[in-house]
DNA sequence: GAAGTAACGTAACGCTGTTACGCTCCCGGG
DNA sequence: CCCGGGAGCGTAACAGCGTTACGTTACTTC
C-alpha cells in the first residue's frame, strides 16, 4: 500500500522546512507553496501527508511542546522549591521565548486565526507543562502556596510567565535587565503564595 | 480639495463595519472586500482613506486602545492603593479581554503577521497604561513596591494581566472561578512587591 | 462659475489555500 | 516472481485575497 519510507522522508522534509521558514522569517512567511518548494516537492504533498496548511501547523506546533517539555524535564533540581520554580520559568520559558519567538507565538500564545486549530494544541501543551506542575507541587509539600489549588497555582505562574514573554518579545524589557525583572517578577508571586490567600483582594470580595 | 464630509462618514462606517466583523467572527473573517460590501463601498475607498488593509487595523485597535484608557480612567479609587490596582487589573484588563476577545487579541496580544505593525499601537498603548503607571505608583508612595521601579512594576504586573486574560481566553479557567482566580494571582504579586527584592531569585543571582 | 483635487467605482494583477485528475512507484498476495 | 491496487505526489486549475492603474465624480476653494 503505497510507498511509506519515501513519505516519511518528505513529510520530515516538508517540516523542517516549515520550521526554517518560520523560525527565521515569522508565521506570515509560511506558504504552502514556498515549503513545498523548499522541500523539493509539491504543494500536493502537503495535502497528502498533512491534510491542509493548518495540519502542517499543528504538527511544527507540537514539535515545539516537545522542546519545551523536554527542556523543563531536564532541568535539575536543587533543595529550594521556589528557586526551582523560578529557575523553570527563567532557563524553560524565557529561554525558549527569546531563542525561538515565532514557535513562541505560535505554539504558546497560538498566534492563529482559527479558534479550533489552537485547541489542538492542548494535549500536547497539558503533557508539557507536567513538569511545571511537578515543580509546583513541590511547593505545595512545603507548605508554601497558602490555601491554592496546585492547579490554580500553576495556570497563575503560567500566566505570569506567558504575560513576561510577551512584554519582553514586545521589546518592553531593556535587553541587560529582562533576565533581572523575570526573576523579580516570578519570586515576588512566589512570595505572594506563601501568604495566606490574597489579602489584596480581601476588601473586595469576601472569599467564598 | 476632494469631499471630505463625505469622507468622514465612509470611514467611520468602514471602521465600524470593521469593528462588528472582528468582534463577532475575528480577524481571521476580515477582509477588504467584505468590510467595503458591509460599509456600502468598495475596496478603493479603504485605500484612499487608510492607506491600506494595515492602516485600517491600526485604525481598529487604537480604537480599542482608547476604549481601555477610558475605562481606567474611569475607574474611582479608594484610599487602599493595593485594592485599587487589584481592582484595575479585573475590572478593566479583565473585563476588556471577556467582551472583547478579538479586539483583545488585536490590540494587547498584538495578534498579528508584521512585526512593524504591532509597533504602531506602542504610543496608544502607553497612553492607556498611563491610568495604571499612576496606581502603581500610588503604591510606591506607600512604600508597598519593595525596591522596584514603578516602570518595572508596571511592566511585571501588566504580563501578568496580559497572561491570565491569555490563560482565560483559551477557555484554561473555569468560568465561575475565573474572577477569583484572577484577584487571587494579583493579590499574590503585589504582596510579593512588598517583599524587599524578590528573595526567591537570591539564591540564584546575587543583585548587582 | 471655473478649476483642481480628494473620493472612489471598475477591472485587473499576482498571490494565496485548496482540489480534481492522472501518473508512478512500492508493498503484499498469489 | 509478478502483478494488482492503493498511497505518494506532479500538473493545472479554482475561488478568494490584498493591492493598484485608470477613469469618473463631486465638492471646495478662488
Amino acid at each position: 500500500m503505497g510507498r511509506p519510507r519515501h513519505a516519511e522522508r518528505t513529510a520530515r522534509a516538508l517540516l523542517d522546512a516549515a520550521e526554517r521558514i518560520v523560525e527565521s522569517e515569522g508565521l506570515q512567511a509560511l506558504s504552502v507553496r514556498r515549503v513545498a518548494d523548499e522541500a523539493g516537492t509539491t504543494t500536493r504533498a502537503v495535502y497528502s501527508l498533512f491534510g491542509s496548511k493548518q495540519g502542517l501547523v499543528i504538527a511544527l506546533g507540537t514539535r515545539a511542546f516537545e522542546l519545551l517539555g523536554a527542556a523543563i524535564a531536564a532541568l535539575p533540581t536543587t533543595p529550594d522549591p521556589a528557586a526551582d520554580l523560578v529557575e523553570a520559568g527563567v532557563t524553560v520559558f524565557r529561554r525558549f521565548a527569546v531563542e525561538h519567538p515565532s514557535l513562541f507565538r505560535l505554539a504558546v500564545q497560538r498566534t492563529l486565526t482559527s479558534p479550533e486549530l489552537a485547541a489542538q494544541f492542548d494535549a500536547a501543551a497539558a503533557d508539557a507543562l507536567a513538569g511545571l506542575e511537578a515543580r509546583v507541587a513541590r511547593l505545595a509539600a512545603a507548605g508554601l502556596l497558602g490555601d491554592r489549588t496546585i492547579r490554580d497555582a500553576v495556570c497563575q505562574f503560567h500566566a505570569l510567565c506567558e504575560g513576561l514573554a510577551a512584554v519582553e518579545l514586545r521589546g518592553l524589557l531593556h535587553a541587560n535587565q529582562a533576565e533581572r525583572v523575570w526573576r523579580d517578577a516570578l519570586g515576588a508571586i512566589i512570595t505572594g503564595f506563601a501568604a495566606v490567600s490574597a489579602p489584596a483582594a480581601a476588601t473586595q470580595v469576601p472569599q467564598g
